[in-house]
DNA sequence: ATTCTAAATGAAAACGATTTTCAATTAGTA
DNA sequence: TACTAATTGAAAATCGTTTTCATTTAGAAT
C-alpha cells in the first residue's frame, strides 16, 4: 500500500467515517494510478478485483473524499467530475495529459501578482484561481509522432 | 441591439447557419447580461419573452454557437455547462463573481513563462491552460458586509 | 411577390449520469 | 460477543441532455 493511501484512510477514519473494504478498494483504485479518473472509470477499476461493489458506493466515497478534501477534481478536457488523489496538501495545481489522462502536480503558480493586478483594477475580492494546463506526456508525444510516419 | 449581438448574428449567417428569431432570441439572452449562464438559465430567460422556444431549441443553438467560438464556457463554481458570449477574440481568461455570477474579462495572462518551466521540467508539450480567477464583485462584496452587520 | 427545399423547430421519447429510497449487512464500539 | 448506527447494493426516481420525427420556416431561386 502506497503512502498517500494510508494517509487518505486515516483521515477517513477521523472524519468519523468507517473504513469499509469497499472504501478501501475506492481509495486503491484512485492512488494506484496516475491519471484523473471519472466515477464510472473508478467503477470500472474497482469492479474487476471486487465485482460486488456498487456505482452507488463509488458515488457516495467520492461525495466523502470530496469533502475531507483528500481528492482533487480536475476541469479541462470536458470531462466534468474526474478525480485523483490531493498529493501536495497545500495549494498546488495540474498539468493534464490530453491523451492518457497523466496528471502532473506544480505548487509555485506565481499568480498574486497578477490577482493583485486585477483586484484593483476591477475592485473584485479575489479569493482563488482555477489553473490547469493541458498538454501530452513525454510517453504520448511519442506515440503520436510513430503513428504520423 | 447591442454590438456583440450584432457580430453574433453575422458569425451564424456566416457559418451556413439560418437566422431564426429563435436563435436571435437566445443569443440576446447571452448578450444581455454580465453573467454566465447554463442552458437551463438561457432557456428562463428566453422563456419570459418567448414562451414558445423548446429548450431544446437552447440546447442545439449553444452547439452551434460553442462550434463557431461565439461563446466561451466557464468551469469554476462547480457548474459544468455555463456559457457567456465570447467579448475578446483572442486569448483571453474570466475573472468570476461566485455570488452573481458576472464575469470580467483580462487579456495578459502572463502564463508563458510559468509554461516553458513546466515543459521542462515535465517534458510535456503544453498547448493550452485553463485560467479563471474567483470572488466577489464589488456590488456583492458590499451587500455581504450589509448583511454581517 | 411566390415557390421551393433544406434546415430548423417543438414535443415526446430515449438516454446516460447521478441521487434517493429501503431493507439487509457490517464496522467498530461497548 | 453483542449491539447500534453507519454502510451497503439493488431498484426506482430524478435530472440534464440527446435523439427521433412530423411540421414549420428562412432564405435562395424564380
Amino acid at each position: 500500500m502506497i503512502y498517500s493511501e494510508k494517509i487518505t484512510e486515516q483521515e477517513l477514519r477521523r472524519g468519523g467515517y468507517k473504513l469499509t473494504p469497499q472504501r478501501r478498494a475506492i481509495i486503491g483504485a484512485i492512488s494506484g494510478t496516475q491519471e484523473h479518473l471519472t466515477p464510472a472509470a473508478i467503477y470500472k477499476r474497482v469492479h474487476r478485483k471486487h465485482p460486488s461493489i456498487g456505482l452507488v458506493t463509488v458515488y457516495r466515497t467520492i461525495d466523502i473524499l470530496a469533502e475531507l478534501d483528500l481528492i482533487c477534481e480536475t476541469h479541462a478536457g470536458g470531462s466534468c467530475r474526474s478525480y485523483l488523489m490531493r498529493r501536495p496538501s497545500g495549494h498546488h495545481h495540474h498539468l493534464i495529459c490530453s491523451e492518457c489522462g497523466r496528471v502532473v502536480d506544480f505548487t509555485d503558480c506565481g499568480l498574486e501578482k497578477l490577482e493583485r493586478r486585477l483586484s484593483k483594477e476591477t475592485s473584485f475580492k479575489i479569493n482563488g484561481h482555477l489553473l490547469e494546463f493541458i498538454g501530452q506526456c513525454l510517453e504520448c508525444s511519442r506515440k503520436q509522432k510513430e503513428k504520423n510516419s
